[in-house]
RNA sequence: GCGUCUGUAGCUCAAUUGGAUAGAGCGUCGGACUUCGGAUCCGAAGGUUGUGGGUUCGAAUCCCACCAGAUGCGCCA
């Protein structure tokens, strides 16, 4: 049941009978800007005016005199040309009732058909703490990958782990460096090495384990041994600060796979054999050229023959591919944007399917800290760590926070702020609202008040209700908006919304001291249905719903 | 230089993708029922949507130019 289908419905029968069909067009139902202009407006008429160089205030005439006829509507009135509905009682009944009677699937909608989606997001270098800005990836990963799964896909969720190459090297030696430091001997971090204090810790795992037998000793056994070293600690570190937000992957997918598998060079025959690789000066070279407008990019480097970040990067995707993903979506920070037409023209090299691949960017965040922006960067060892903020915050306060900003959008976040007054985190505000409906219900049966579903619903026809009826009907519409443009802050701004209509119905009116036992039972009715859409706007967000705070 | 993203109230963000009088929270000011939770509700102040043009019934949204910020243009990842 999603009410704006329903209303489409409707405006499409209309039409036929008016003798108005195969409209290419797309035409909008929304909410009017007040709320006395009616429940819904339609934008038809105007686009119909431009199909059919008519006035769209006469259109709109006949349309609502058509649309009157419907048992749908109570009235449907025409403002400058904007069709205005107003439902009728007996919908707002049916929407109350629908959702009492499907607590744990209202608002699901098949938009995927059961197609299976691979989410990979917070892929790292497993080189340091996960700061902030990492923390607005995993939130943003796991709620949009919850959102799909709302929708109809099957989801799995994945992390890259980095854990070959050049800046494991860096860090390998860097852990070296505080390992002989613990030993009393002393050696330079290298140029472009990790300066930050987390790898002492890291060092003393490393002495206990193996004692000082690697004092002042260095060749690539050992330089072996502290890569693998540094990454398990680095990787625990990640999941565990992770696990605190409740973010899990299905799998974490480790680079060194690549090459064990003999990915790599799979892919290169693939790319081969369409014709998309040549050898210059000693290195592998991707015709990127002859699919977009770029340069030509290096797969193989020539001196070492070690494959590039780009070359384990499609062979990873086509990976993901032969493992029987329908749809692979990835979420990077808006740094790698420059990435994405290389990676789409691979796709198509590799002859996979155009919308394979989708890849979602988010804006950074700025750390505001004592009244100033901290820059992050991992190698300095200057940041904020996700898990200080967790720390501060709490579970609930980070992950929404980071769902109510639209990706696009650099987020401010300013700590002190964020840790003096919680309330300026509006996850309260929709807890809080889920928390009183609890309550009421707990005193309900103080009272020894039997509360009986589907009883009286037809006395929901104060203003206060139906608006927020109206807005609980909005919810797979939400879900739909949510999933098909990746942003998770479209659900937040809903539940604040429900919230709010909550609250305002709440004060005005009352609940367990209502004009009748019916009416009663109709506004307990209603707060149910209020309660099963916040706790399941809330458990898609990985946000708890409480019944006290 | 070329490309991508962003610019909205003092601050943090919205605006159902081109709709009607641009909305919330925080902050400021003023109010609320001896009754279901005052982490709530109601009201006020606060805006030339970075600037200037254009497109049309209608623009924060689309097009062009400029200004400002972020970011990318490696045989780095």
């Amino acid at each position: 049941m999603e009410i704006i289908s329903l209303i489409k419905e409707q405006i499409d029968d209309a039409l036929k009978n008016i003798g108005i069909t195969n409209l290419s067009e797309e035409y909008v139902v929304e909410i009017p800007p007040q709320d006395e202009l009616g429940d819904f407006s339609s934008n038809i008429s105007f686009i119909l005016a431009k199909k059919l160089k008519k006035n769209p205030k006469i259109i709109s005439q006949e349309l609502s005199k058509e649309l009157t006829k419907s048992s749908f509507f109570e009235k449907v009135e025409n403002v400058n040309g904007f069709l205005n509905f107003f439902l009728s009682p007996n919908v707002y009944q049916r929407i109350c009732s629908h959702i009492v009677s499907h607590p744990r699937n209202y608002g699901k909608i098949d938009i995927g058909k059961g197609k299976i989606i691979q989410f990979e997001f917070a892929s790292v270098n497993p080189t340091g703490p996960l700061t902030v800005a990492h923390g607005r990836q995993a939130v943003m990963g796991d709620v949009i990958g919850n959102i799909y799964e709302q929708t109809g896909h099957i989801v799995q969720k994945e992390m890259y782990l980095n854990d070959a190459g050049r800046q494991i090297k860096l860090l390998a030696r860097s852990l070296w460096v505080r390992y002989n430091e613990l030993l009393g001997s002393h050696y330079e971090i290298p140029e472009d090495g990790y300066v930050g204090e987390y790898l002492i810790e890291t060092a003393k795992i490393v002495l206990n384990k193996y004692g000082n037998s690697f004092k002042d000793k260095w060749n690539e056994e050992i330089e072996n041994i502290f890569m693998e070293e540094a990454v398990e600690d680095m990787l625990n570190k990640m999941l565990h600060t992770l696990k605190r937000l409740d973010i899990n992957f299905d799998v974490v997918f480790s680079e060194k796979l690549l090459f064990k598998n003999n990915i790599v060079d799979i892919t290169l025959g693939q790319l081969k054999s369409k014709g998309y690789i040549y050898e210059k000066d000693g290195a592998i070279w991707f015709k990127v050229s002859d699919l977009i407008d770029e340069n030509d990019k290096v797969l193989i480097r020539s001196n070492d023959k070690i494959p590039t970040y780009f070359c384990d990067d499609i062979a990873y995707h086509y990976y993901k591919y032969l493992r029987g993903f329908d749809q692979v979506i990835d979420i990077f920070g808006s740094d790698h944007h420059g990435h994405i037409p290389r990676m789409m023209a691979s796709i198509k090299a590799l002859g996979l399917p155009d919308d394979f691949l989708k890849i979602v960017l988010h804006q950074f965040v700025n750390i505001k800290k004592d009244g100033e922006l901290v820059r992050m960067s991992t190698r300095k060892g200057e940041f904020y760590t996700l898990d200080e903020l967790i720390d501060n915050v709490g579970k609930d306060a980070v992950r929404y926070f980071f769902a109510m900003v639209d990706p696009d959008t650099t987020l401010n976040f300013d700590v002190d702020l964020a840790i003096k007054k919680s309330n300026e985190n509006p996850v309260y505000y929709v807890q809080y609202a889920h928390a009183r409906i609890c309550s009421i219900f707990k005193e309900a049966e103080k009272r020894g008040i039997k509360y009986e579903r589907f009883l009286g619903l037809n006395d929901l026809n104060k203003n206060e209700e139906k608006m927020l009826l109206r807005e609980l009907a909005l919810f797979p519409n939400s879900l739909k908006n949510a999933c098909l443009q990746f942003k998770p802050n479209l659900l937040t701004q809903y539940l604040e919304k429900v919230s709010s209509r909550f609250h305002h119905f709440y004060n005005s009116l009352s609940v367990l001291n209502a004009e009748s036992y019916e009416l009663m039972q109709a506004r307990l009715n209603l707060c149910e249905a209020t309660k099963i859409v916040l706790s399941r706007g809330l458990s898609i967000l990985g946000v708890n719903a409480p019944e006290s705070m």
